[in-house]
DNA sequence: GTATACATTAATGCATACAATCTTCGAGAT
DNA sequence: ATCTCGAAGATTGTATGCATTAATGTATAC
């Protein structure tokens, strides 16, 4: 055998895979609002591939968490509890503190220039106020991730921070994303700077003012989880 | 074509868990080594199911870091690299450490109790020497990880705990792990007197054992990955 | 008028058939 | 003998059909 050239190393054929990316997408932006019901021939209908190929890209959604499963019902929209919500911000936290602890170490000039250039691309579509804003937002923090070179963390974070995207969309209100913008800022200027405790801080101040927009306006009745409000209702 | 084993009645979803389960148990405890090849009609004889309900199973598997998904060549067990390997300790004790924090606030005698009872069953697997005394060294870091309340924590614990079974086979030699136990027990005695500073500190040194029982002796010419030793060779 | 039982509809669970792809092995040429 | 090409076998990729289950609609009994 000669140089091992290493292929994508994704699941079977790129087929599920443009099914998952597709919907995760829709999941993320908001589309697809948590409780939505995923209808397997419907969603294979969409993308023009047969069942088969829809359940092995649920079965992956579900396994990052974004989707529930329950058995003969089908998939929906992950509604997550305030307290896996709390766990996921918790999670979160703990592993984006490494990742800053590792950047510090070994981030590169060039790793400087690519945040830069993500966060003029969420300037960019904070203006339109497209359905990107709130993607690119999350895809900072998994750019950072990356940039760590640890990639077991990186993965981690992705998932963590997609879910951040369906607490936002159930326990949040419609958020200007400027703040976020100007933390990230922060975090880039503080890591060109090497400066740790400061970016740590940084990451943890973003990371709380997150956290606080979710959950502390859950009086919001945004989500849909039927259940609790007829709960209210029924007496 | 063999008997099936399993009830044909009971509602599905659980055919694939079993399948799932069965795997991983056996790759936990090293009876299928890593680099094996894991061919989708023998699973599916042996376990008395279709490739359908074992393809999820290994989507799953594969989703955990646990098996190799190589496009028209099927599953392999997976053989991380060194720097994986690195990558997935430092991750886990970042989580570990996370879990620890928890515990120390919120810890009851009851999970004391579990802990000791567990501790009590690698003892005794340990003396008989079986092949469930690895599988239950890592079940003791889950069973931390579940007792800390928080289940997104908990499952990376286990898939990250799961994945050092892979590379303790892969770079490490056979290890006696009283001295793994001894520390498990100075882990449970520090969270029982609510000593967080000792319980880090015994974790930290706990998990660096381990990374360096499995990572130092890494000239061990155990494991199968052909390239390495060939580079060795080839100059 | 309400509630229970039954029929209907729709969706998922699963196995299997077939297509696409890789691997192996042998024949023929150099 | 070695290399190349190719055909046969083996394994995975995908679609589809049937069985099973949940959800919904309807009728009948009280």
């Amino acid at each position: 055998m000669n140089v091992p050239i290493r292929k994508p190393k994704t699941t079977s054929g790129t087929r599920s895979e443009s099914v998952y990316a597709g919907l995760r997408r829709a999941i993320i932006e908001q589309a697809l609002m948590p409780g939505d019901k995923l209808p397997e021939d419907i969603i294979g209908d969409r993308f023009g591939v047969s069942r088969t190929i829809v359940r092995a890209a649920l079965a992956r959604l579900h396994a990052e968490g974004l989707i529930d499963l329950q058995p003969n019902k089908g998939a929906t929209i992950a509604q997550p509890s305030l307290s896996e919500a709390q766990d996921i911000f918790e999670t979160r936290m703990c592993l984006e503190r490494q990742v800053i602890a590792r950047l510090i170490e070994k981030v590169t000039d060039r790793d400087i220039e690519r945040l830069e250039q993500h966060v003029a691309l969420e300037m960019k579509a904070n203006a339109h106020d497209g359905p990107a804003a709130i993607r690119l937002a999350g895809e900072f923090h998994i750019l950072l991730a990356a940039l760590s070179g640890n990639g077991v963390l990186a993965r981690y974070v992705n998932e963590v921070v997609s879910r951040c995207s369906l607490i936002l969309a159930l326990y949040s209100r419609p958020h200007s994303s400027d703040c976020s913008i100007n933390e990230h800022q922060q975090i880039i200027d503080a890591l060109r700077a090497r400066d740790g405790r400061t970016a740590i801080d940084a990451m943890d101040h973003h990371l709380q003012a997150v956290t606080d927009r979710a959950l502390l306006s859950s009086n919001s009745e945004k989500h849909r989880d039927i259940r609790s409000i007829l709960d209210r209702y029924a007496s």
